[in-house]
DNA sequence: GCCAACGTTGGC
DNA sequence: GCCAACGTTGGC
């Protein structure tokens, strides 16, 4: 089992908006950065504990968390030219873009940014490097743990 | 709104 | 294959 970091804009989907879901679930679409996308074809597993991250928001940070409910398909927002997501070089027999989807766990408190910065021990956490833009990041089992006791 | 850092595109 | 120009991310 795998730790995973995935970033959502609150605007389009937060912790309570996924929390709201008649299926609490959420297919995770329009990732359009190619090591984000073979994170979730070659690592994601079904199970997979993910950190439910606010970004791009007035207090971004850990909110929640989910857990990975169905492996990686293709993202329909690829073939949608009504979407901002659409790419005019996708086809359905080869897709470019692949999604997840991100089944509710719980909410949290809010784990700010800054206070997982303040913490030494997170300081090598993909998320944290200088530069790092990444909308998915592997988590390692010692930072999840450290992570979930800060959450409690 | 600014801007640093990174990713993508496309001409050569 | 190089790399300049452009686009995007996302914290501040």
């Amino acid at each position: 089992m795998n730790y995973w970091l995935m970033k959502s804009e609150p605007d389009d989907v937060s912790i309570d908006d996924l929390a709201a879901r008649s299926d609490q679930t959420v297919g995770w679409y329009g990732v359009r950065n190619y090591q984000a996308r073979n994170f979730m074809r070659d690592q994601m597993q079904l199970g997979d504990v993910v950190f439910f991250y606010h970004s791009s928001c007035k207090e971004p940070g850990i909110a929640g968390l989910a857990t990975v409910c169905r492996p990686a398909y293709p993202d329909p927002t690829q073939f949608d030219t009504a979407s901002e997501y659409f790419d005019a070089k996708s086809t359905l027999d080869k897709p470019r873009w692949l999604q997840v989807d991100v089944c509710f766990v719980q909410k949290t408190r809010l784990l700010s940014l800054s206070e997982l910065r303040s913490h030494p021990e997170l300081a090598q956490m993909m998320l944290l490097q200088k530069g790092s833009r990444l909308s998915i990041t592997p988590v390692s089992a010692a930072d999840a743990a450290f992570i979930l006791a800060k959450l409690c």
